[in-house]
DNA sequence: GATGAATGAGATTTCATTCAT
DNA sequence: GATGAATGAAATCTCATTCAT
């Protein structure tokens, strides 16, 4: 492995364990056996480093998540993949997740290049979501009056549990199980009628 | 308005604007029209002033929800309640909500006693959701089959609304809103079995 | 001495020694027997401390030509005066010249603060040199037909005698001497048509 | 052109717009197209390539002023023309010029190797006025009793009218005119009596 | 001849905290 | 109670130079 390489898998590692700011160059090259300076070489600046993170895992992220809905036979499904696949993957990649959630709150001005990154990376999480929710209305798996507004109230719900994970304060599996009920419940057409509302 | 009481608003908005560890003591100070010195003979250090603002904010976020709370008729209103409460709050409080939500990710370790402040916080939301659910399991206005997961995935939601609001990513007003309706939907007994999942 | 006088008299020694990119603030707070951090809390940024010695030393330097300017009885003595001054003056505060000479190449843009303090020096000291010549031509002891170019071109001669001092190329008060020899006879009116040109 | 030149070509106009300690190795190399350790290749080190620099400029300079040099009838047009050389050259060469004159303050020490190169260039042209005031004394043209010190005062005007142009701070050809016909009235034998002084 | 990855020494600056007054 | 001068540890970043290829 280059020394670029290692310099970011060490830089993965600490920026979620102990968050950005609190991450030192000196312990990032310490940690990946470079010297100081070569992090500067590899990268323009410590921000340059969180930016490639950045990048590569939400390439990963996405793709994964549209393969996952590729293989989803309606629109109902596709809600439920989506919810499942956030907590199978949080699991899986538990650090990448951490520094997304760790750095949301340093992005101030918009003009800021990782808030755009990150912006992005949800909006098309959102836009997927609206996708499923705009099958399932097709297909008639889901019965949904406000498709723009469902789909963030999805969002927030699954961004929400993707926090109580990290903050490991419940039993998250569960959570998403029950989360995914939840939606069943408020998604599915039936006796209840959701153009009441 | 005493020395102390200056220095906590100053602190409030530049922890809300700009994070935790992005506010110098010193600018603090300059906001609060204090000494330098001052801040260290009013509070034992820095974190002293951040755990100060968050003690202070959760009792005040607790009362004004409770005081909410005994005003509602049923469990789910208490629902709705809850959710609308939170929108309503964040707006009054923006600062106050930025900075739980910027301090949140700093939160490693256990022992850290503003993550204690934080959590116990959390679990009175939680455990004023699931007062409400209960009450509305016993007064037929909700059908709830698992009532602790429940509380978690709506205070999972009610979390992610907050954050959006705070990213400016969504027309939050709308967004509580169709939240309200998605957990009607989703915990309204009737035509639609909840048992059933 | 208070500390900041004393890396203001560090500083001046060794941007005089070594120049200002050469001299490091940590040199100059050992030099000045102070911490490294208290040369930022007494000055902005490295260049505050060169700021603060310009402007001290352009003050000294304009208070004391015009105090020996009013001693002059006309205005060829006021050019010889000027002339003489700087010589002298430089012997005296070699370090000072020594700055100012330093750091007037690094001096690029005009919005430059370090640039538009030594401009305005060197046009209040031209604009001495321009009043003299006009007192001379008044009272007779000067015949100059173009005041505002004679001035810069007795300023540039003053410049670049204080140049070879510095450089120590030349036996620098008899070089004087011999620029006021030189003046008086261009300047001096009397068999030589100065209009001529 | 081969690499090197193209080296020489970026460090020069870097130099003379940046200055030698603000301009760094790494940026010549890019500006001039070749990778960072090819300057190492054909330089001993930085310092290196602007040693080169001035052993070419000061060689060109002076091979140009004495062929102006030769072609004048008598000392007094000498002079005439090494003033006005200077002005020409300055305005053609405007980089080499400021390179000169950017460096001349960071040259401490009597050792240095790049010193000596500027002091020997520096008292080669004022070996060449004061052979044009000789040639002067002898045909007649130039009334001058001390040569050897009117000689540096010629050059300190030069250097300052020099000065002045980089700094773009007067009207030079106009300022350069107007030291010629001040040299003329100082110079020329006449009504006036240089002995006198 | 030429390259560019890597280095490590050092530069400027920030900042929470202390303490004498 | 309050001050603000002073500190020193640490942070980010720069850069001339080397060297294996």
């Amino acid at each position: 492995m280059g020394r670029k390489q290692a310099i970011i898998q060490s830089a993965t590692r600490l920026f979620a364990q102990k968050g950005f700011a609190e991450t030192s160059t000196a312990e990032i090259a310490e940690d990946a056996g470079v010297a100081h300076g070569t992090l500067f070489y590899h990268f323009k600046n410590k921000r340059g480093i969180i930016h490639e993170i950045f990048s590569m895992a939400g390439d990963v992220y996405l793709r994964n998540l549209k393969s996952v809905l590729a293989r989803q036979n309606n629109g109902m499904e596709g809600i439920e993949a989506i919810i499942r696949f956030n907590e199978n993957y949080s699991r899986d990649h538990i650090q990448q997740i951490r520094i997304f959630q760790r750095f949301f709150p340093d992005l101030g001005n918009d003009a800021d290049p990782e808030k755009m990154l990150l912006d992005s990376l949800k909006q098309q999480v959102i836009d997927l979501i609206r996708k499923s929710l705009e099958t399932g209305a097709a297909d008639g798996s889901i019965a949904c009056a406000k498709i723009h507004e469902t789909a963030d109230v999805i969002h927030s719900l699954i961004f929400g549990i993707t926090h109580m994970n990290l903050m490991e304060s419940a039993d998250t599996p569960a959570l998403t199980e029950e989360a995914i009920a939840f939606c069943r419940r408020a998604l599915t057409p039936g006796g209840q009628d959701c153009q009441r509302v």
